[in-house]
DNA sequence: AAGTCGGGGCC
DNA sequence: GGCCCAGACTT
């Protein structure tokens, strides 16, 4: 029996037997729940997309309901899942699918690939799920196991392991019930051939796996390019003004856009954010316009995010304005319940859970100029 | 072909 | 601290 038919009919019976993932999209035959699932499993892990799901699920049951829902509002439901131009990508395809398309979505693998925000992967995990089209999936899982199982080294962010993998991918295929396999390599990728301690010894195809042969498990599969992480350092201003806080849009084709965000500055180095003091809020508030009708309250302490390719150190100034003020046109004064609909990133939400509103005094009254 | 986009979980 | 996760898009 040749190795990829092997492969085949040792992880269909390994799926008939076991299946320890039960999760609410699996057997799914709605399209419009299994492309919603799809997006938001990208780069995600199932655990963590599964609320996401739900909250989606139950806020938007059909295709016509997402596309009529303000954008705002389902970035508030995608807040905290990260990725955030899939949510952009999702709002946008739910319109063209309930308008231009009449809520009936493609059904081809080459239409389904021209949606916003579905690439290869996700157009084969469509098809063959929603539509039962003999697409194989390639996704994270589908390349260690390949790569182990055939002990292949070509790394598979390059090009040519793309495309090395994807054919592989296809001659492994069940043509008969491509989604049920997709189902089962996935599965198997995320259960038993893990990324980290993969349970070799009660693997059912170790019989025929390369890697596990030549004890080359931990070698595969091979990445090109190593992860680079970028420091940033913010400086937020937390601007209170008649019981209302100045928040903004992040528009810049940069992390977090789309998102909402208070006032800052950005440092160019760590040396240059730690030296910022009082005297550089002052500044700050000149150089954007802000009356000197204020009083400076203390800063909260320093806090950080990891992000997979940024650490960002952040420090939220609070400072209560008196007086008329008027705002830059991008930014707008919103109530602490207002600021609750808005959608943030984390490290704001983690600024807001640490209590930083609480610096303010919540009155409507005159508090003495700062001289 | 390389860079960018989040947040969480694991070792 | 480093790697990975049901990847896609931009440059």
């Amino acid at each position: 029996m040749d190795k990829s038919k092997y492969f085949r009919q040792k992880l269909l019976h390994w799926h008939h037997t076991i299946n320890e993932r039960e999760l609410p999209w699996k057997g799914e035959k709605d399209v419009y729940r299994i492309w919603l699932s799809e997006i938001i499993l990208q780069q995600t892990r199932a655990e963590q997309g599964l609320k996401y799901y739900e909250r989606f699920v139950n806020q938007y049951p059909t295709v016509q309901k997402l596309a009529k829902a303000p954008i705002e509002e389902v970035y508030k439901l995608w807040e905290g899942l990260g990725y955030y131009n899939r949510c952009r990508n999702l709002h946008a395809t739910a319109q063209f699918i309930a308008v231009e398309l009449k809520g009936k979505f493609p059904s081809t693998y080459e239409t389904i690939l021209e949606l916003k925000g579905v690439g290869p992967y996700t157009a084969a995990a469509i098809a063959s799920f929603g539509f039962g089209l003999p697409h194989a999936v390639v996704d994270g899982n589908v390349f260690r196991v390949l790569s182990r199982y055939f002990g292949i080294d070509t790394a598979i962010d390059s090009t040519e392991g793309k495309k090395l993998f994807q054919q592989l991918a296809a001659e492994c295929l069940d043509t008969t019930s491509p989604a049920f396999y997709n189902q089962a390599i996935m599965d198997f990728g995320a259960t038993v051939c893990k990324p980290d301690l993969p349970d070799c010894l009660n693997c059912p195809i170790k019989g025929k796996c390369t890697a596990f042969e030549q004890q080359l498990v931990n070698e595969l599969p091979v990445k090109a390019k190593k992860n680079k992480i970028r420091s940033r350092w913010f400086r937020f201003y937390l601007l209170m003004h008649d019981g209302k806080i100045a928040v903004q849009k992040r528009t810049a084709k940069d992390i977090w856009s789309n998102l909402y965000e208070f006032p800052n500055e950005e440092y160019a180095s760590e040396k240059e954010w730690k030296a910022a003091d009082s005297s550089s809020t002052e500044l700050w508030l000149k150089k954007n316009n802000i009356k000197r009708t204020y009083q400076q309250l203390s800063a909260t302490k320093a806090i950080k995010q990891q992000l997979s390719h940024q650490l960002i150190h952040g420090v939220a100034v609070a400072v209560q304005l008196n007086g008329k003020q008027v705002l830059h046109s991008n930014r707008e004064w919103k109530t602490v319940k207002e600021l609750k609909q808005l959608p943030f990133p984390k490290l704001l939400n983690d600024f807001l859970k640490a209590g930083v509103l609480e610096l303010f005094t919540w009155k409507h009254t005159t508090v003495n100029q700062k001289t």
